[in-house]
DNA sequence: AGGAAATGTATACACCGTTAACATAGCCGC
DNA sequence: GCGGCTATGTTAACGGTGTATACATTTCCT
């Protein structure tokens, strides 16, 4: 019995996974861009400083964050449309092209906070994470969606990264103005996802 | 002579217009999102709680500043489509449309820090601006080339909101991919805007 | 001329990111 | 078992921030 009883019952000095913990707690937070690492570290029962031993810095530990972000949303588009498989016919690909904008749809009004770091202001910061070769990343589906509506013969052209970034823009324009709003109780994400899908498609024709 | 030599030479006491003086500063700044009202009242050579004596917050003077933004937008958006005339005929109308893109482009290259304030993260708090009745917005450039694409007939239907959301979605994915990066030797600012010009219309038809 | 209103200063508060010096806990080789 | 190394905490401090409050000065109007 070396701790008198009056430590036992305390916390710890070693908190265990503090790196984990400050992660889960800038996740929990409305706006994650403003959030102070303070804040973050007292809401764990640590020190600010503390948090200095597992990041260089806020943005550090904001990048990681968006990173973790960039996981998720990978999750919601291998959902919509699994990179092992390909489009049989046109319908399909038109299906899964228009599925991957629902998804997106779908990532910005589950995860507002985390949309908003990972597409905001500061993005250029966060979003380049270099992928490990082979490792799925959440860039690689739109230009997969592209080239199924290429190779079932929906859009004539190979898509090229501007098309890419045109069908993106297409559907984050939709999610920037939907975003703070109550998730379409008069648009539902679907139909408004199908009606970009469409539009994009029709310009790629 | 009540003013003693030594302060006749010096700075008055009050700075005469410190309310436009705080405005063009923080139009200077690179980031004007990042500057402190401190750094701009010291620029200035005020003391910090003498801008509260003009903006009831930092927010404030960033609104503001929003609003010039908007102002100096409008005026390229009348340069590139004046809002008196109207199209003759499709071409014309096809050509309005790519100038404003092209004048959409360009204030993004011109007014870069502007620019990431008025469409940035916090675009929603800044981008609201309320205008006078019969004042000219630039909210109103968009649809009005939209329209004269219907009226000139080319484009069938009468152009909705989520058309110009759509088309603004467009050509502002362009101008983010492009925002930070020398404009466009490889892709004249003109050449991009008729690219997403022609898909917009596409998409439309 | 004199007082009110406008506009500046000085100072203070609470918070922020970050660093440096120090304390403690766990681990590894003897 | 024990001594030291390393990891991971704490405390305290620095300079910076937005903002409020009290006070000083100047301008303006009667």
């Amino acid at each position: 019995m070396r701790t008198p009883a009056s430590q036992s019952l305390a916390r710890p000095f070693h908190h265990g996974n503090l790196r984990q913990a400050l992660l889960e707690a800038a996740l929990l937070a409305t706006d994650i861009e403003g959030v102070s690492l303070r804040q973050l570290a007292g809401t764990i029962g640590v020190t600010a400083a503390a948090a200095y031993r597992h990041f260089a810095s806020r943005e550090d530990l904001l990048f990681e964050v968006a990173g973790i972000g960039f996981d998720r949303l990978t999750v919601y588009f291998q959902h919509a449309l699994p990179l092992d498989t390909v489009a049989r016919d046109g319908k399909e690909a038109r299906q899964r092209f228009c599925r991957l904008g629902a998804a997106y749809l779908r990532f910005a009004d589950e995860q507002p906070a985390l949309w908003r770091l990972m597409f905001g202001a500061q993005a250029e910061a966060y979003r380049s994470r270099p992928t490990q070769p082979g490792e799925r990343s959440s860039y690689d589906y739109l230009p997969a969606a592209l080239l199924g509506l290429h190779q079932t013969g929906v859009i004539p052209a190979p898509p090229s990264e501007q098309d890419a970034l045109f069908a993106w823009s297409a559907i984050h324009g939709v999610a920037t103005l939907r975003s703070g709003r109550v998730p379409g109780a008069l648009d539902p994400t679907e139909d408004l996802a199908a009606a970009v899908a469409a539009r994009v498609i029709k310009a790629l024709q």
